[in-house]
DNA sequence: CAGTATCCAACACGATACTG
DNA sequence: CAGTATCGTGTTGGATACTG
């Protein structure tokens, strides 16, 4: 039943679906979005949401190369199943925050 | 924003999480319905929701010692909120689960 | 019954350096 | 710009044995 946590668990892939739900993003853009973040770690896990189907990535044949990450149909449904869970999450901040192993950022 | 996956991040919370909805459960029982979780993991994941505020556990002074854990209304809120993503991956079970690193269960 | 204790393997994450 | 390669580390999860 959980099949959810395998595609957006993990300590960036929520973020990272809140991110590219706001349209096409450079990867860049995404890096400077999501603080702290590694390179790898951030490739890394595009392609896993890729390979997951709720992600797409353009890559456009120019020069200074550019690549695009959108959400799929699939990811904008999952955008969706996520939102009552951020609402949640926002709505007891304050008593989650003191919880240990929650951080409030 | 991802403080719910702080919550149920992981390989076996949010499965905990149905369980403890259907009501109070004790923990040989849930070991049963949770296939191959062993009982540190279990333990340490019962022990985990229990800080965070969303579960309950009652200690029976009993012998044979009874312990039975069940949803906080925090805890019951959070059911709510997980819902959507319960039916997201149950629609879209079948495309999912032909992705790298999905399991189907 | 309901856990702890111990040990170990796998993986996710992070920092840094390098490349088409 | 958008990555890949490499290395190191910490955390998670799994197997097994033992205890109040």
């Amino acid at each position: 039943m959980s099949i959810a946590i395998d595609v957006v668990g993990g300590k960036w892939k929520m973020h990272l679906m809140w991110v590219l739900a706001e349209g096409p993003v450079r990867f860049g853009q995404i890096r400077r979005k999501l603080d702290g973040v590694s390179e790898k770690v951030l490739a890394e896990n595009l392609r896993q949401l890729e390979a997951s189907g709720v992600v797409h990535r353009e890559l456009y044949a120019e020069v200074p190369p550019r690549v695009e990450y959108s959400l799929t149909p699939l990811g904008v449904e999952l955008n969706k199943a996520l939102a009552p869970l951020e609402i949640w999450g926002d709505q007891n901040r304050d008593a989650l925050a003191s919880r240990p192993g929650i951080s409030a950022s």
